[in-house]
DNA sequence: CTGTTAGCGCATTCAT
DNA sequence: ATGAATGCGCTAACAG
């Protein structure tokens, strides 16, 4: 490294390296005089402080870590999105870190955590996570933690999250409005919440709609694309009477329209899918796919200025600080209510045409 | 920080720091016994070396920058992946900045990486840039650094791209051959050599196609969503007799949908898109969209290993490392060539059917 | 084989 | 208003 230090930048100045920190610092204690010719020579030489002395020295990192299940999604790419805008104002860096959805990975990656890397974490928990111990032992460390999206009730820390249970219920009572009596459920995890809670809302629609819970309708969706992809394959087939599938992953929705698409099943002639992406694209996509769009950038932004006020503040991130905000429903005119059930008397649904 | 350090590690097992330290980095120097019993100790104490302690001693950061323009679209996300995938494997971290296609941003975010916080750096350029005088300082402070996909050539690095000009005549072609007679084409960035190489293609194509250059036709679309929204809408008043658009960028194709949509005109019928994607959504785009996909894992995959046997060996890169991956034309059945021209005597075209 | 010492670059005592 | 000395946690050169 051929750059400049604090100790050269005094020498050539003919002070101490301690009040050359101190005139960076702009400390009272030094002149005023002194400090401008100080900077000016920090400016001349290009001084850039070395960030790991600083906090080695202060035991502050200015940067935070982003544990993801993927990246290669609307909604995580977007949340990103919004946690880095949030980390430049503060000034801070981001650390990133995915998952792959396994649990295994997520305690190698909070292992690297562990050890003062960064000031805060966000953590968006992978699909096969069951224990939370290792996210336990970081956030007892004193590092203060925002789980968005993907959240486990059992940590105990602030969560930012979408209206899992309302967008449950909208997906499902549009299919059940659009004809559709066999709706099959695609689960991303049933140990997260946003798996429970997607869940509680399906089935509430079936019952609000009369129509039977069977548990046989629904799928595990934690697995790799290829495994997901072969199960629903083999799922449509055991199941042929099925004429309706509500995704709860963005990925799942793809999975589905591939193995429709690779069994020549018509959608949404045959099978009616709903799914989940963000609101840009999903005016874009197949008409065949209605989808659920979550507030991804908004997400993201919400978990990162939650944690950088408990970063700036020293203080704990307490889960009263906890935020909920809304997905929409975006039909397709071509999946539109046609021959339908009636109307339940809860309403959750609202409906907003998109193409 | 409650975390257990190397001296209080040392001093619960009576030995010096040295010796532990030694031994936890398995030197031969120390007895097998102590080795284990240290290790034993290590991961009963849960110890975990503090980062930033070693880098400052070793100058070793363990840490990639990567700098990207935006990160909400496929192709950034997935190239991310693949970016993490190589970091991982070697035991690196990854620090991750967004551009947003502003040259400032990039100047600031350039900085952050001059004080040797980073052991290397993948980027790929804002749209803005003109100026790369930023990175070039990075490049001579010994920082390794690789380019990918948006790339300068004056920048004396190895680059990762995508056959830039045999996309762009593949596109155009296509839209050629399916009865356009005037196509618009959207430029990222006239700076950098996707814009330059993809326009070359486009402009290739229409020669072959003895289709006369109309620099009219010729968008500048590196301006923000909103701007470039605008100005496809105002271009489109302006040009009734546009009846395609090859967009170099995924976002500009969503920019040039969005614009007809809400203009009334129709997609295919009116007006053909060429866009860029990734396999996966492509399938399940509207037919309207045919996409020119590109092997954005394998990019981000290569200019990361490129990255690393740099900075394993403490080799500069070279420009002579240097790749180009193939993109594909992912053609929709409903803009399949129709009522178009006769086939050129070059031919770059190679079609692919999708949905 | 193990311990002592020094220093990475910085900020902060404590002196003057 | 400035400088000298100390230590953050770790590793490596130097002893023994």
């Amino acid at each position: 490294m051929s750059t400049v230090n604090l100790k050269q930048l005094a020498s050539r100045l003919g002070l101490s390296s301690s009040t050359v920190s101190r005139a960076m610092r702009d400390s009272y204690e030094i002149s005023l005089a002194t400090r401008e010719r100080v900077k000016h020579m920090a400016r001349q030489l290009d001084y850039q402080p070395n960030p790991y002395a600083g906090s080695l020295r202060n035991n502050v990192t200015k940067t935070i870590g982003v544990i993801l299940p993927e990246v290669d999604n609307h909604f995580f790419s977007s949340a990103i999105n919004g946690i880095e805008e949030v980390a430049q104002q503060n000034g801070y860096h981001v650390l990133i870190y995915l998952t792959h959805d396994s649990e295994e990975q997520e305690k190698t990656v909070s292992k690297f955590l562990t050890s003062g890397r960064v000031d805060g974490i966000l953590v968006s928990l992978a699909g096969g996570t069951r224990n939370i111990s290792h996210l336990e032992k970081l956030k007892n460390l004193g590092v203060p933690m925002v789980q968005f999206d993907r959240v486990s009730r059992k940590l105990n820390t602030a969560t930012v999250t979408t209206d899992d249970y309302a967008s449950g219920y909208k997906a499902t009572a549009h299919l059940l409005r659009a004809g559709c009596r066999h709706i099959a459920h695609l689960q991303v995890s049933a140990s997260l919440s946003i798996g429970c809670r997607r869940m509680q809302g399906y089935s509430a629609a079936l019952h609000d709609y009369h129509i039977p819970y069977d548990a046989s309708l629904v799928l595990n969706g934690s697995g790799t694309n290829a495994e997901n992809l072969m199960r629903i394959r083999h799922f449509l087939m055991q199941h042929p009477k099925v004429d309706g599938i509500f995704a709860s992953v963005e990925r799942l929705a793809l999975s589905s329209y591939q193995a429709c698409q690779s069994m020549g099943i018509g959608i949404p002639d045959d099978i009616k899918i709903v799914g989940f992406s963000n609101m840009e694209t999903a005016a874009l996509l197949a008409p065949a796919l209605t989808t659920i769009t979550q507030p991804a950038h908004a997400i993201g932004h919400e978990a990162a200025r939650i944690l950088f006020q408990a970063i700036t503040k020293n203080k704990p991130v307490l889960p009263s600080q906890s935020l909920e905000l809304k997905s929409e429903l975006v039909v397709r005119a071509s999946t539109m209510p046609g021959g339908g059930l009636a109307q339940p008397k809860t309403i959750m649904a609202d409906y907003r045409l998109a193409g």
